[in-house]
DNA sequence: ACCCCTAGTTACTGGACGGTAACATTCATG
DNA sequence: CATGAATGTTACCGTCCAGTAACTAGGGGT
């Protein structure tokens, strides 16, 4: 809390000028608004944070958060699409790491899935979206489950490419796997089943592998 | 309001001797506001419904409900404990239904899992509390993961008893696995992962159990 | 100069929220 | 019948929420 607090008390182009080059080039407040609320939705959940809150982290005001999101549902949506779209950055940096290694790719998936879960245990913004968001025909729900299933066409490829029986099946599997273990790391304390999330799939992918 | 009129105007024990049992006994309003607390909070989530309507839906009224528990913190507490307590009939109807056959058991509990999973696809009461409460340090998320662990612990034992040579990570891969078809449930759509649990856990048990 | 678009500021609305106070009612007991 | 505890009823408090209105301040273009 008073960390973040802090974080955010930093005057911003207080000297003008000098604000060139580096990191420091200021948004627009359209990406601030979404980077903030992706932010703060993921620290205190969705309905656990108001468009107020939002705008003043974003260094900007609710206003303007209304110029660009026609209501709270909307930045929502707005914000899980900047996270599908991220998620396709990092599949495509995966296939530049492993390039012609299908399972590398997928494994390389599960690696840094498990990473993120150490660092930063607060599941799956898209699962956790669909979690709070309970009302019927949420707009947000059909978004949440394309990009699931883009993603998981993404992995039965790949699955299928490196020589995998059943690629179908094995993509189910894993996801279940990898979700699980999002969740636990939520629910099932620091010790929980996720620690060996790396080792369910490995036993899971050698499951499906053909016999050496 | 009329409809709750009428439905109270039942005189209870009328007619004397009879009315020994029979489900029309009205419970009393702290089990009402916890039941119907339990059934708001699945269908709404825990911070999508308020202490009126949860009154409300208990036949009941805010005074008596802050009268019973001290505030809707301590309510969502109670709601997880009714659920915990129950999860725990659940296993000793396992255990019986399956008498000495622990893999059986733990087959029953997935089956049961995959079951509930189709029939009501809105996940894990437990988990999903632990995704909308993200505050630090509330106080139901002790009990979360007290309930978590324990449930761990049981599956932990049955397969030692199945002899599964390490029983630890069959059962921390089988909870990965039923904890992220609750997810998927919800997340991913209808013809998500979910649907290949089961054929998911056999490959897992069968990967962990003493080769035949 | 001019306009115009974007962004920031302040103040506000109407409703829902969690929680409380004061009072009225029921009802099983003595 | 009297009592007292549990329950119901109504009204209220202060706060937060999503969303809106009116106005001001800059910053480019033309």
């Amino acid at each position: 809390m008073s960390s973040a607090l802090m974080r955010k008390t930093q005057t911003p182009s207080h000297d003008g000028v000098t604000t060139a080059e580096s990191e420091n080039t200021r948004l627009p407040p359209r990406d601030r608004i979404i980077a903030s609320a992706i932010d703060l939705f993921r620290q205190q959940g969705i309905k656990g944070v108001g468009v107020d809150a939002i705008a003043e982290a974003a260094d900007s005001n609710k206003m303007t958060l209304y110029r660009h999101f026609g209501s709270k549902d909307d930045l929502i949506c707005e914000c899980l699409k900047k996270t599908s779209a991220r998620r396709e950055q990092i599949w495509r940096d995966l296939e530049a790491a492993h390039p012609n290694d299908p399972i590398g790719q997928v494994r390389g998936w599960i690696e840094e899935a498990a990473e993120r879960i150490f660092s930063d245990p607060r599941g799956c913004d898209l699962a956790n979206a669909a979690v709070e968001l309970r009302e019927a025909n949420h707009p947000a729900l059909q978004l949440i489950i394309e990009a699931k299933k883009a993603h998981m066409e993404r992995l039965i490829n790949l699955c299928r490419a490196a020589g995998i029986k059943q690629p179908e099946q094995l993509t189910d599997a894993l996801v279940l796997l990898v979700e699980g273990a999002r969740v636990c790391s939520q629910s099932a304390g620091i010790e929980g089943p996720q620690q060996q999330l790396k080792r369910a799939c490995d036993a899971m992918i050698a499951a499906y592998s053909p016999d050496s």
